[in-house]
DNA sequence: TTGAAAGCGCTACCAT
DNA sequence: ATGGTAGCGCTTTCAA
């Protein structure tokens, strides 16, 4: 491809110096009506668009951040990445977009990432040391996971509440015998499992009765499947989230348990998904759109030095959403 | 915030000069153990980070790829969107999402973008001319629409076959009275109208059985109700699309309707959306993955003046997927 | 209204 | 192995 068209040869073309080009295109005024036009046609004659690195390095502004999602088909990171989106069109910020897909990718998409953004948010599964050694420095901000190192900022996920509350109500309906999918990580039962438990001691319940899903819907057809055959007594489940609940709503049609008659299930996220199935879904809901737009707002905030969004407003709570399935 | 730390700091503070700095950061040989490790550790004390600006103005390589979409919500631009991401991310190229929400957002949108993108690919709904205008010579790739001046590319969406197979299959299935819900934009009928309309006609059916849908599930939901209080005979629909479809299945339910029995319902796109459904969607398939990938490589190829690819291999059909809705 | 000069922060190339 | 110089393409002083 041939050589890129620079601002000297559109002032060259139109006779003009390339400060006089920097005028007319940039509208600034002191410039002759006639001579901006000429410059004008001169440009789109030769078809000269501004480098942005140029541009970029002596106007210090525009901000780009980093979203790093596992996967952009789970309407999970979907409605994450649709918050964040929309926090940094308000700012007028621009988001690169970045699909670890396997966790194998997350690496080199971080080596990536870090040279053309000045922030990074988003989900990763490497640990601390690891991901500041790929940041080189760049600010990041952790989704749904605790930071240890004072190098990171992070976004919280607390369903204690939430499921509380879905306990409560299965067991308000008489529900004894109530049964997680959990989706287990590297690091064994997940924080949501553990609220889980804990909610079921309150109650007096056993809490053993858990099944693990992975995060599709075909999983957690697949877990359902495998926990109903251990425990056929099972009258409710809670899930890990709400794709999960979907295939456990696909499984238990396809065993004829009828929901929530035979078998009531709570998702976890509070999906816009939930409400196209049947039943409908009730589900531990959380407002993905304000995960998304914490993330972008304290990544400015580290950006520009400004003071922190201090813990409590890092944190977004789990409230239980009534719908059909429970 | 304070001034920006730039090589110059780190090589005063590592006292050596900024070209050796360089070396250290970029791995390149022909420098000295241990000056190496001098350089890092002052570039990492001084919380040095090298300006994207200044380094892609040199290096004038990284491609960045604007995707501009409707609606990320919408889980058929989440396809499309991850079908492009995927593309660029084997290329190693960074793709900034814009998502338009309301179309009155568009214009600013373009605006923003055009400053940080070598390319845009997606939807648009501004006309040509003006998005010429708006495009300042970047090329574009208009994808589910013609263009009519050579000034863009386009991804074509040929939906006619697999609209007359998805009529063909109703009417040997024995329907006769066949509606369908259509998504009116400005120009009055979409071309999915008007290839069912061509599809009916061919088996001497009538096609005027047709509603217009809001592009949501409540949209279709309460399409089909109002097309059902026409004609109440209707005994088969094909819809716009399959997020119009969920609700028509969802509208069918509350009227008592069994699908596919009383009524059978095919929808458009075949999005991963319509097997999570019950009943799972029949659907007119598009290969979402590949309209993403096509319109990265088409842009590519408008990027690098590289030889297009031809009119055929733009074009993306859509295909009958028989599940359980018709 | 226009132009000359300086410089944004970095890397490439040529010396040393 | 290291430093000097030049230059990427643009905007921003400051003069004229």
């Amino acid at each position: 491809m041939g050589r890129r068209v620079t601002i000297n040869d559109v002032a060259r073309a139109a006779g003009v110096s390339r400060q006089t080009v920097s005028r007319a295109l940039n509208d600034k005024g002191e410039i002759d009506g006639g001579t901006k036009q000429r410059v004008l046609d001169a440009a789109k004659e030769l078809g000269y668009r501004p480098s942005r690195f140029a541009r970029g390095l002596v106007r210090q502004d525009s901000t780009t951040i980093g979203l790093v999602i596992p996967d952009l088909l789970n309407p999970f990171f979907t409605e994450v990445a649709a918050g964040a989106l929309e926090a940094a069109r308000a700012r007028g910020w621009h988001v690169i977009v970045y699909d670890t897909a396997d966790s194998t990718a997350e690496e080199s998409t971080l080596a990536v990432a870090v040279s053309q953004v000045d922030a990074v948010v988003g989900y990763f599964s490497l640990g601390e040391s690891e991901l500041d050694g790929h940041l080189t420095g760049i600010p990041a901000v952790l989704i749904g996971r605790e930071h240890h190192t004072p190098r990171f900022s992070s976004i919280r996920v607390d369903g204690r509440a939430g499921i509380r509350e879905a306990v409560g109500h299965l067991v308000a309906r008489g529900h004894t015998s109530i049964g997680m999918l959990d989706h287990a990580g590297r690091a064994g039962p997940s924080p949501r499992h553990d609220w889980f438990a804990g909610a079921m001691t309150e109650h007096g319940l056993p809490a053993h009765l858990v099944g693990n899903a992975v995060q599709s819907v075909d999983g957690g057809a697949e877990a359902l499947h495998e926990l109903l055959g251990r425990h056929p007594g099972l009258t409710a489940v809670l899930t890990y989230n709400d794709v999960i609940a979907v295939g456990a709503l696909k499984a238990a049609r396809r065993l004829g348990r009828i929901v929530p008659d035979d078998l009531a299930v709570v998702g976890f996220d509070g999906l816009q998904l939930g409400t196209v199935v049947d039943p409908a879904l009730t589900s531990v809901a959380l407002d993905t759109t304000r995960i998304g737009a914490l993330a972008i707002e304290q990544a400015g905030r580290l950006l520009h030095g400004d003071p922190l969004l201090p813990d409590e407003e890092l944190q977004v709570d789990g409230v239980l959403v009534v719908r059909e399935s429970a």
